[in-house]
RNA sequence: GGCCCCGUGGUGUAGCGGCCUAACAUGCCACCCUGUCACGGUGGAGAUCGCGGGUUCAAAUCCCGCCGGGGUCGCCA
């Protein structure tokens, strides 16, 4: 090694050791007759005084140094003189006096700046990603990144979990993502794709009995990118035998809870994680995955307006819609050009419109509600009474606005639900404390696709049927419950698993509900069906989105500030300069020629 | 593919029809400075305001198109 200590490292036990230090020049101060360099390694940050008395050729090359030169420094621990100790920094009560210095790489002056905390346009930092990882903020997302996996690693051995890396070159399944293909030199016009998730292996390694499997497993779909998704990320991926839901949904919550507790002490985190059923989560809260550490619950109004003067409400109820709100506190202020925005907001999200109601400007209780005090463009078609009841209903009060949507029983509830969510964001409503964990369960096993028509799974096909539903796959599908579970976690789908199919003759069933010929079951998913014939035990498990855990756990607004070199929302990667043309000689070993578009 | 937001010295911002020969901070360069720690002081260099077209007596500023970036809908078994 090149050093004896790291920076960081560095205390009064070491005051008189003779150290020898390697890392970056943080900041440099030039006083002239004394120069002092803030030396940065990984592990911190330690003054270094350069005093020509000492030293004279190290205050002489130290006058030299700049911002992000990599030196190595011969120097004495000492206390630092009465009155300018920094206990601001962990190794502020001692310094480096200098004896020698070597500058072992200068810098060109970075791009941006190393040592302070703006806002950097995100193109120039992934350019410069190894720049910006040196960063305090993105050094210390890696790391607690790491302490995450590691947490997650100790934990499940402890568990009797073993980690089985499957492969990354496997087969194609038009069903799905879109995959991301890799074409084989060896078989010309045949394709490898890299798994989306490696769902089928684990459950082969179930049949192998591995019984508990778990991997933090890198996974691809060749979709477009969000906040919250890459083309590349990593999932805890699980699966365990002879169990039943409860068995991972207990897991899951005693992993997370002490992986909180563990790393993020003071979050605040509810047990049990609350468990809510798919319909319920639609009606109360317009998602699937509800931010839960605010209320602002949506209540359905419709009996209340049933009869109403008010045509849109009335008509929509007649005409089997609904008529929905949600209440929020304290917003009866808003002007017109606020609400406004709110009403375009729902008309992007798919509404016909919104109807806001504000409750007076005073504080109060809602008995004392006159109809001079509401402000609404309704207000002439609504009696008090209505109002009244209606405001009630959203446990509203003086001084509060209600928004009300009326459309299909679908549409209202995921507009009333972004409504909520973008409200709970603007009012502040979320603690930025806690982390609001909770199992979404009883989610429909199939869905029709809009287009096509065609009965398609919410999970996927190997989820298995609420056994008291099996015979509904006959005669009514859309009522068959899977024994399917997310994770969700303030606002975000975090995760998700069932129970599978283990046996081939339901599994066919379904492959064959979901439109499959037998002949395309059989290339497809013939390996499944043969493994489930050799004594395939029931099993399950689950699958967690590493970086957003660690994106909700750091308080980061995006997974790309969690990941090491992320894509951009082109999905390239800006340090390497990847998607990129290759060469006609690579392109002719793979027996690929290119359209013309 | 649709919709929304953003492009001004290296970086981050201000300016939103004439006062712009483009301001501020920081960074950079030079000199001064022996207890600073976002050190301080003096001086200096650095931008045809993303690109193209249009409106206007006059455009960083208004309009259109394109390019780049971000958010989102679709998409994500």
């Amino acid at each position: 090694m090149l050093k004896s200590h790291s920076c960081g490292e560095l205390r009064d036990e070491h005051i008189g050791d003779v150290v020898t230090l390697a890392g970056w020049v943080d900041r440099r101060r030039d006083h002239g007759g004394l120069i002092f360099i803030d030396l940065r390694d990984r592990e911190g940050i330690v003054q270094v005084a350069f005093d020509p008395e000492k030293s004279a050729s190290s205050h002489e090359v130290a006058g030299d140094l700049r911002n992000e030169y990599v030196v190595k420094i011969i120097g004495e621990v000492v206390r630092r003189p009465s009155g300018t100790e920094n206990s601001r920094l962990p190794t502020g009560q001692i310094e480096i006096t200098a004896r020698e210095v070597s500058i072992l790489n200068p810098s060109k002056t970075p791009p941006f700046y190393i040592n302070e905390e703006t806002d950097v346009d995100e193109s120039l930092r992934l350019k410069y990603r190894y720049l910006d990882l040196r960063r305090p903020r993105m050094k210390a997302n890696i790391l607690f990144r790491h302490k995450t996996v590691k947490f997650i690693r100790d934990f499940l051995d402890a568990a009797g979990f073993i980690e089985v890396e499957t492969p990354i070159l496997i087969k194609s399944t038009p069903e799905g993502a879109r995959d991301y293909l890799v074409p084989s030199r060896i078989h010309p016009g045949e394709f490898y794709a890299l798994p989306q998730s490696p769902q089928q292996l684990k459950q082969l390694l179930m049949v192998a009995g591995l019984e508990k499997y778990y991997q933090i497993a890198r996974c691809f779909r060749d979709e477009d990118t969000r906040a919250d998704r890459q083309p590349e990320f990593t999932q805890l991926d699980l699966e365990m035998s002879f169990i039943d839901e409860e068995d991972i949904l207990v897991l899951f919550e005693e992993l997370f809870t002490s992986l909180v507790e563990t790393l993020k002490p003071g979050t605040r985190v509810k047990r049990p994680f609350p468990r809510i059923g798919y319909a319920d989560a639609m009606d109360r809260y317009g998602s699937d995955k509800p931010d839960l550490r605010f209320g602002m619950e949506i209540k359905d109004l419709s009996d209340i307006v049933a009869q109403s003067d008010f045509s849109i409400f009335r008509n929509t109820v007649a005409d089997s819609g609904r008529v929905k709100g949600i209440c929020a506190p304290g917003c009866a202020h808003y002007s017109r050009r606020q609400l406004d925005e709110l009403n375009r907001l729902a008309q992007d999200f798919g509404a016909g419109g919104l109807v806001t109601i504000a409750l007076g400007d005073s504080t109060g209780k809602l008995d004392d509600l006159t109809m001079a005090m509401v402000k609404s463009t309704a207000a002439k078609y609504l009696t008090i009474d209505e109002i009244k009841r209606m405001a009630s209903s959203l446990q509203a009060g003086l001084g509060d606005l209600l928004l009300i949507v009326a459309a299909a029983p679908d549409l209202v509830n995921t507009v009333l639900g972004r409504l909520r969510q973008e409200l709970g964001n603007r009012l502040g409503l979320a603690d930025p404390d806690a982390l609001s964990f909770a199992y979404i369960v009883g989610f429909p096993l199939l869905r029709k696709d809009n287009a096509s028509g065609q009965w398609t799974s919410e999970h996927h096909p190997f989820t298995a049927p609420w056994p008291e539903d099996i015979p509904l796959l006959d005669t009514a599908p859309a009522k068959v419950r899977g024994r399917h579970y997310d994770m969700v976690c303030n606002g975000y789908e975090i995760g998700g698993g069932s129970l599978r199919i283990y046996t081939s003759e339901l599994q066919k069933k379904v492959f064959r509900l979901l439109g499959y010929t037998d002949e395309e079951i059989t290339e497809r998913f013939g390996h499944m069906l043969e493994a489930f014939e050799f004594g395939a035990p029931p099993h399950g498990g689950i699958a967690l989105g590493i970086d957003r855990i660690v994106m909700l756990m750091v308080g980061a607004e995006t997974i790309r500030e969690v990941i090491a070199f992320p894509k951009n929302q082109a999905a390239m990667d800006l340090t390497m300069n990847a998607p990129s043309p290759v060469t006609e000689e690579q392109l002719s070993d793979l027996h690929i020629s290119l359209r013309e578009e």
